[in-house]
DNA sequence: GACTCAATCAAACGCTTGTTTGAATATCCT
DNA sequence: AGGATATTCAAACAAGCGTTTGATTGAGTC
């Protein structure tokens, strides 16, 4: 009754409670992303894993530490899947990459099946938008480095783009992504199913050429240039 | 000790208990912002406002009642000046209208100070992601109606532009819209500062451009077929 | 078969939650 | 003044929370 799981050591057999911990996790994956982290309870949660309610505690020491595990779970492969598509762009025969290419390969792992599917891409994009200090450094520590690999890789690919457009368009893009991946549901109604944005699949066929469309497009600072005769923005409406 | 209370007459005096009905309704808005509904009690909302454990349960009847009330107060507000901004547009000298004012038209009330500025926005982020039935019918009840509104004055201004490329662009600003609403600060620190999505009135002169550039592209199935012969796009990662 | 030790279990810990209660207080009306 | 009414208050309620405990199990080792 003491010490903490230690990983699993590679050879062929596991430790004896693997098992009740898979079904924590799966289990608080689910949970988590349906109704938020502070939406469910740790009974609840070693419930419907069909654990008893000191299982959680015992295989991972706190919530918090449910929660870090829940998310190191499928964070770390789909950051190493990114990192790999991208060198492969680079690896590629007629460069300079396409830019379709570079936005597939950081929207891809995030939004197939692997790596947690549906379920963990709405606990991501719930754990965003909750975003206290301890989510905002965990989502940190596994993205921000493939976030940064996927600036520079689309600066060389748009050098002549500059960079406060190239920020804002990435920007753009992350948004895009976690809205698609946390709104199952919405914009369907909204729009009498003529885009379903729960449909990855689908999201990832538009939504790929669309940003790499955005990445194209002329700097914005000219295009308000050219329309200030007419109407300067920002004082439209005041 | 009984009855909920009935809003202002309209008469000049106003209930007696109005002044700690506003103080509630202010401190519930700053620590929902901050921690999300799930992660504050109404004895911390209670006594942030100076008022008595069962203050709020005598003024909104609960906890979703008070929550509900928060939303109201802003949200009305908001959908009444996006309608109002739309018709603006649609009445100007030069039309059909430009498409850099409807998109204002619909951020603006959203980012700009008024009608609880960052606070409530990053409230509303914090709702579509936690995204419960509760707060989803909540959403749809006071956004539903604009929204639609919005949608037939973009297909009036891009009669051209196919109604899957308009469902999708309009996807697209809600997701930037929201993103930027909820992430007062990650972006800066992965950008060197370059751009400042928290910064409302500079997020709004870069994405009113660029969204209104968004929504000129050319649809995107083309941009798909113009590219096949290099990489059919969904193949090519897989 | 005895020993070891990770894993499971029922039960309890102290604490916080949303909500209710009934008395006390403040304000207004006549 | 006094009575009516709306609001505040301290206190309590049952329920649920995350976590800890100490006994019990059961497979692996000697």
């Amino acid at each position: 009754m003491t010490a903490l799981h230690a990983d699993d050591t590679g050879n062929g057999i596991e430790p004896r409670g693997e098992a009740t911990r898979q079904r924590i996790l799966d289990a608080a994956e689910r949970l988590f992303s349906e109704h938020g982290i502070n939406g469910v309870s740790l009974r609840t949660i070693t419930a419907a894993a069909g654990a008893n309610s000191a299982a959680a505690n015992y295989h991972f020491g706190s919530k918090q530490g449910l929660v870090e595990a829940v998310f190191a779970r499928h964070a770390s492969g789909i950051a190493t899947e990114r990192r790999a598509l991208l060198d492969d762009c680079r690896a590629a025969p007629g460069r300079p990459p396409l830019l379709e290419q570079i936005v597939a390969a950081f929207l891809e792992p995030s939004m197939r099946g692997q790596h947690g599917g549906t379920t963990f891409a709405r606990l991501r994009a719930r754990m965003i938008a909750e975003s206290t200090d301890d989510t905002r450094r965990l989502y940190a520590r596994y993205f921000d480095d493939s976030s940064g690999r996927f600036l520079t890789a689309l600066r060389e690919a748009l050098p002549e783009l500059p960079a406060h457009d190239l920020h804002w368009r990435f920007h753009i893009m992350l948004g895009t992504m976690v809205y698609t991946l946390a709104n199952p549901g919405r914009i369907q109604i909204l729009t009498d199913g003529a885009c379903d944005p729960s449909d990855t699949d689908e999201a990832l066929d538009y939504l790929v050429p669309m940003l790499a469309q955005i990445f194209r497009g002329e700097p914005v600072g000219s295009g308000v240039a050219a329309l200030e005769p007419i109407l300067k923005v920002g004082q439209i409406l005041r």
